[in-house]
DNA sequence: TTAACATTTGAACGGTCGTTCTAATTTTAT
DNA sequence: ATAAAATTAGAACGACCGTTCAAATGTTAA
């Protein structure tokens, strides 16, 4: 009775593996479900015996990812001993393993009328979670004295927005290239954090 | 002989106009022809009778839309004296009159595998214009001494995507209210170019 | 074995969309 | 006035896409 009766769940996970790559590659609009269904090997049909729809396929797969993202992060996290290495280790952590092509695409479904709200605002969602992280670690570092005493939302939404316009470059350029631009903005934006003044 | 022939030309404009409006509002894939045959007032065999197709007209609205912005700082640009103040110009400038909805969208264009390499190309090539205005900005607070001789590539690189990644608040937020946060970025920017150790 | 249930398929439907084509209408030139 | 050219409309086509459904196949439990 504990054995497992089916092999439906590997299934299940072959299609969000290949339905993640190609969206990542194509976009929401640009990835129909016939491509999902060819590049995993099950039929169309199959497919909605595991997810009610593609639209609810994606938003699962959008917060898969960014659970998997905030996971990493927690886990990486111990290995700084401060809230500044923390900042320069969270730059390189957004460069490698936030999917920037995934999560953006998601705008594509957002901005689509036929979207149902629930849909939408769970993608609004999303970018709730990496926000959380940014303050934490500035929050932190006010509190070891390491940063002065400043308008903490403000600064997390600065961050969070350079760190976003950065990402958007792994689109084009190479990673590992990009590294000495992460730190260097870490390097300007800390200046704030320790009174530049 | 001199004299307007047709009327061609304002039906043209009104096409474009209408085609702008809802390519910013619901993105590249999700304006039908239809949508800007409706909208405009002419039929669907009309605008294919001004412009090839879908793609090449939002390739040119795309890039109207980039001249016109840039004409708008060119003009804008004399008022200021100081590159110090060019660069808090220019933030508010991009906050009001980059058209980040119309601009983001061609990414959905690009990523389809269906478009056209020129097209894609040329839209890529859009991003140059805003760099080169940054670019021209940074040098010229250098050559009068304003800010400290640094690296100007990764200045603008950083630059570029601090005030892209802001832009991408104006989906959500009103713009007025985005103002001391645009200024606040370039405040933080201005320690590192004028020198902040 | 057999009945019940889980899994998987593939055809089919209804809808949308970009594009083409033909014909009608309007304007220009003679 | 009339022929030629420009402009506009609207129907039609072919392709694709998300979704549904009925049937086929495989598995479990009795």
């Amino acid at each position: 009775m504990n054995k497992r009766r089916y092999d439906s769940e590997k299934a299940k996970v072959e299609i969000m593996e290949h339905a993640v790559s190609l969206f990542s590659q194509k976009g929401y609009n640009q990835t129909s479900v016939g491509d999902i269904s060819t590049a995993s090997g099950y039929s169309k049909g199959h497919i909605y015996y595991h997810f009610e729809n593609k639209e609810k396929l994606f938003v699962l797969l959008a917060q898969q990812t960014m659970q998997d993202w905030h996971n990493k992060w927690l886990y990486k996290e111990c290995t700084y001993s401060t809230a500044t290495e923390k900042l320069y280790g969270m730059a390189i952590h957004v460069l490698y393993h936030y999917q920037t092509p995934l999560l953006s695409s998601g705008q594509e479904l957002a901005s689509n009328p036929k979207s149902s709200p629930e849909s939408v605002q769970q993608l609004y969602n999303l970018a709730i979670v990496p926000m959380d992280a940014y303050r934490a670690i500035l929050q932190e570092g006010i509190d070891r004295g390491e940063f002065v005493n400043g308008n903490i939302d403000e600064w997390t939404v600065l961050l969070g927005t350079w760190l976003g316009g950065l990402c958007q470059l792994t689109n084009t350029q190479e990673l590992k290239a990009l590294e000495p631009l992460f730190n260097q903005a870490v390097t300007i934006f800390l200046r704030e954090l320790k009174g530049g003044k």
